[in-house]
RNA sequence: GCGGAAAUAGCUCAGUUGGCAGAGCAUCAGUUUCCCAAACUGAAGGCCGCGGGUUCGAAUCCCGUUUUCCGCUCCA
């Protein structure tokens, strides 16, 4: 990272705190690893942007419904969807090389070089100690077989640690005598809440291929390392559409959505220039195309969104794993037999996309420190957030020009008038100049200023927050004036 | 997770060899001002990250710890 960019990025997390869009969680304890809470303007902010997406998707298309599913699942769905199983290996890591092993793979190859029947002991005594959770044992083994670091030829290893991607937690007031049998995890990912209500959503809505189903909400992930300010973070708020297609339209959809997703980030007049894709040359086990879009933060080109065909992975696992049928009857006519296309598993093309990430995008975008030249010839500057204004916490500011001669009456009838439409904020302390700034620090698209003149004409000053000009506009247009510029 | 650096008022930072805890801005109460911040008067604000140790005496020296930042490492 350039040390220009590094300045920035951290005059982006002070602005971010001081002005009330994000603080350190937990800040009175010093703070919890990764953990961070929204502000004031912060939970405007994300609010406006997760409504953004939520209209975009649900709203302006009618082959697309949401759900709001519950954090809590039941415990076998993160077995069927591979959580269970791929993200709670042993791990063990090389002191030299600081290479990071999965334990079992590290046996394994090293049997390999073994003779069979020595080989065949050894990864019977590993299985044993696996399942027996025995990590202090597995470390003896891999001492006393004097494994070795395939990269720095060391055998100086670290103890052995579980990473568990999942957070568990105990589910029912009561202990159980058998504690596995009341563990639940949190969520690490909102797709499985999607999938999991296949059925009841189209059945329901009378959805008929191809359909989406649109879900917001929490995730959580033990991350190796959680760093960069709310990029990482983990707990985490997740924005994902799955869209169900026959098989073998799958490609087209994919292609449909990749384009799509990139429109609507640019719709928010985000810059062209900011955005790319990154199409993945390696694939997980069940994914047939997979992109992200990435945006280039102060720390350079990092995934806000990923595109996925996920083929019918995940509703087949489902399907195993419940032995409850998750198909769909397509009466459409197959023109190759003549006849309806009949039953199957769709498969899906999932779009997903970091609130909390997407939430940076837009404020490292917006954040400014400005320089010019006043009227008078002096220099002055300012910070201001050029957020887009459907997107910005406050949409107006109400400023009688001084707290006297009747002004803050006429502005008080503004802000009756304007509040119930969009999020008004009403000052009449120091000096104008100030409260402008203060409004730029946090991104208000439009303050309008009360003077004298209005009790003359009933005209006001509107003054626009990205070009500093004003002009004066009646107080009977306020409403629809900026009604108009935030749509 | 490993290595390095940092932590003093809400913010940005000073703080002498180890000797009374400081400034500017912000905040609050007034005054002034009539369209682009930092005008005047006054007030309030601190377990110097936290816990030990050395010392007559620690913001300052030592040890531990937490958090943050930087580099490496990992990432469905």
């Amino acid at each position: 990272m350039a040390t220009n960019d590094n300045n920035r990025f951290q005059a982006i997390i002070a602005h971010a705190k001081e002005y009330g869009f994000v603080f350190p969680g937990s800040e009175i304890y010093d703070g919890l690893s990764a953990v961070y809470d929204y502000g004031p303007w912060g939970s405007e902010l994300k609010k406006n942007i997760r409504d953004y997406w939520w209209k975009s998707m649900t709203q302006l298309h009618e082959n697309i419904v949401g759900v709001d599913a519950a954090i809590f699942m039941h415990p076998t769905t993160w077995k069927a969807s591979g959580h269970v199983d791929n993200f709670s290996d042993p791990m063990i890591d090389n002191k030299d090389s600081k290479k990071r092993y999965r334990v079992d793979h590290l046996i394994e190859s090293y049997a390999d070089t073994l003779p069979q029947k020595e080989a065949a002991d050894l990864l019977g005594v590993m299985d044993r100690l696996l399942s027996a959770d025995d990590y202090a044992g597995l470390k003896k083994l891999i001492e006393d077989c004097q494994i070795k670091c395939a990269i720095s030829g060391t055998s100086n290893w670290t103890d052995i640690r579980q990473f568990n991607l999942m957070f568990k937690t105990e589910f029912g007031a009561v202990a159980s005598e058998n504690e596995e049998d009341n563990i639940v995890y949190l969520r690490p990912e909102t797709a499985q809440g999607i999938f999991v209500n296949f059925l009841n959503v189209q059945k329901t809505a009378r959805m008929k291929i191809p359909f989406g189903i649109a879900q917001t909400g929490k995730a959580f992930r033990n991350e190796i390392v959680a760093r960069q300010f709310i990029f990482r973070m983990r707990e985490f708020e997740q924005m994902e559409m799955q869209f169900f297609v026959r098989p073998g339209t799958e490609g087209e959809w994919y292609r449909f959505w990749k384009e799509e997703r990139l429109k609507w980030h640019l719709s928010l007049g985000m810059p062209a220039e900011k955005y790319r894709y990154h199409d993945h040359v390696k694939l997980a086990h069940y994914a047939k195309e997979a992109c992200d879009i990435e945006f280039e933060f102060p720390m350079g080109f990092k995934e806000v969104e990923g595109i996925h065909s996920r083929g019918d992975y995940d509703l087949s696992q489902h399907q195993l794993y419940s032995k409850k049928k998750l198909q769909y009857y397509d009466n459409d006519i197959n023109e190759a037999t003549g006849k309806p296309y009949g039953n199957y598993v769709p498969n899906v093309v999932e779009t997903s996309i970091g609130l909390d990430r997407m939430f940076l995008s837009v404020l490292s975008q917006a954040y400014q420190e400005e320089k010019f030249t006043k009227e008078g010839g002096s220099d002055d500057s300012r910070t201001v957030l050029h957020i887009p204004p459907k997107l910005a916490p406050v949409k107006l500011a109400v400023l009688p020009l001084t707290k006297k001669d009747g002004l803050p009456e006429i502005a008080r009838d503004i802000m009756k008038n304007c509040r119930g439409d969009f999020y008004c904020f009403y000052e009449e302390k120091d000096t104008i100049g100030k409260r402008y700034r203060r409004m730029d620090a946090i991104g208000t698209p439009f303050c309008i200023t009360i003077d004298h003149q209005t009790k003359d004409d009933q005209t006001v000053t509107i003054r626009y927050r990205d070009t500093m000009l004003q002009e004066r506009i009646p107080v009977a247009a306020i409403k629809d004036h900026v009604t108009e510029k935030i749509r």
